[in-house]
This record gives C-alpha cells, sequence and structure tokens, in this order.
DNA sequence: TCATTAATTTGGC
DNA sequence: GCCAAATTAATGA
C-alpha cells in the first residue's frame, strides 16, 4: 500500500468497488479525490478515433493520477477498470493536508511518481526505435516494472495484441510476427496466447 | 446458452 | 508494409 488505509480513512477516505470496465474517471474530468487501489487493477488511457492508447496500468495498492490532485488540470486520461477490485477514494483537499501533516506518506508518493515517470522515459526513447523488437521490449520492460514480481517469463502481459500494436505504434500483424519471433529467441514466452515475461 | 462482436492469425500482394 | 479472409475468443442478451 502506498498510503496506510486507516489514515487514509482518517482523512474522510472512503472505499468503492468496481468490476472489469467500470469508469473510475473521465479524460475531461476535473479531478476531486486521490484515489487508491485496495485490490484489483486499472488501466489510464486516451481513446481517440476509435483506438485506444494505453498509458499505464496501476495494480493493488497504488495510487491513480495522483500528481493531478495536485496541479488544477483536467485529466489527460481516463481510468477505467481491467478486473474486479476496490479502491478507496480521498477528496482532494484532505488528501494535501494529509501529506502536508505526515511526512512518511509524501515521501512514499512523491517516489512512486519518480519511478513512473523514469520508466516512462525509458519507454518513449524504446518507443522511438526503428526496430519493431526494442519497442515490443520496451513496452513489455515497463508493464512488467509496474507490477511485482520481477522473476523472467512470471509476468502475464495484461494487453491484447492490438492494445501492444496501438501502444507501439506499430501494426498487429507485425506485432503477431515480432512476438513469435521473440519467443523463438527466448526473451519472451507464450501460452494459449497470452505474453509471459 | 447462443448469437454477435472483437481479436488473432495466416497468406497474398 | 497493407489488405482480406478464416479461425478463435470474449461478451452480452
Amino acid at each position: 500500500m502506498l498510503i496506510n488505509i486507516e489514515l487514509l480513512s482518517m482523512y474522510g477516505g472512503f472505499t468503492e468497488t468496481f468490476s472489469p470496465s467500470d469508469i473510475i474517471f473521465e479524460e475531461g474530468d476535473i479531478p476531486e479525490f486521490y484515489y487508491q487501489l485496495i485490490t484489483g487493477s486499472v488501466k489510464l488511457s486516451h481513446t481517440e478515433e476509435g483506438k485506444e492508447l494505453i498509458q499505464s496500468i496501476l495494480n493493488k495498492g497504488q495510487s491513480v493520477c495522483e500528481l493531478l490532485c495536485m496541479i488544477e488540470k483536467p485529466y489527460p486520461v481516463s481510468a477505467i477498470a481491467i478486473s474486479s477490485g476496490d479502491l478507496i477514494k480521498v477528496p482532494k483537499a484532505k488528501f494535501l493536508k494529509l501529506l502536508s501533516e505526515h511526512h512518511q506518506p509524501a515521501v512514499a508518493v512523491r517516489q512512486f511518481a519518480a519511478e513512473r515517470l523514469y520508466h516512462k522515459f525509458i519507454l518513449m526513447q524504446n518507443n522511438a526505435s526503428k526496430y519493431s523488437h526494442v519497442r515490443i521490449e520496451g513496452i513489455l520492460k515497463y508493464f512488467k516494472s509496474l507490477s511485482e514480481d520481477q522473476s523472467p517469463y512470471s509476468y502475464e502481459l495484461p494487453l491484447t495484441r492490438k492494445q501492444l500494436a496501438s501502444i507501439t505504434g506499430l501494426r498487429i500483424e507485425t506485432v503477431i510476427r515480432t512476438v513469435k519471433k521473440m519467443e523463438a529467441e527466448k526473451v519472451l514466452k507464450i501460452k494459449n496466447r497470452k505474453i509471459y515475461f
């Protein structure tokens, strides 16, 4: 847990449950709450002309767009549940008060944000590569960095090939063919269509 | 459960 | 790399 649940409750936090494809917030909404996942996972995505661009996936214990609580800007992405689970919501003002009154959570939030930003930089560099396998491996590393288990082949990529294609800017067919090559090179494994890295 | 839709995969150009 | 067609999986009534 990024921040202790009891502490969040003391600052007006309350829990809500969600089911797959439930919308937590939508692109353009004004942030009013700090969200922290208790269980389940959520994707942050932007949709343009029917094409989905997934920016990030958040798992249990992590916060969702916490930085947007600190500036006056609408959400640049939507948050949509990809599993069932529950989360805790804290009104924005109370959340900021919590951070100013408690040192440890403030540090944790900063570290979490820094970590995410770091991986985002690397992701963008890989994605600029002209080699399809570099782009795909970059995504794999990025998504795996968002999860807990870091041992090889243990991470099941929660993306369809179509989503992988839209994130990397590659064609679906290219993704399929490149992923197969990468399997032959033992970079990843495929078990009934799922990618393990 | 069945019907419909979406995703995946292959092959031709 | 692009497009079309066949196969398979996911979704919802």
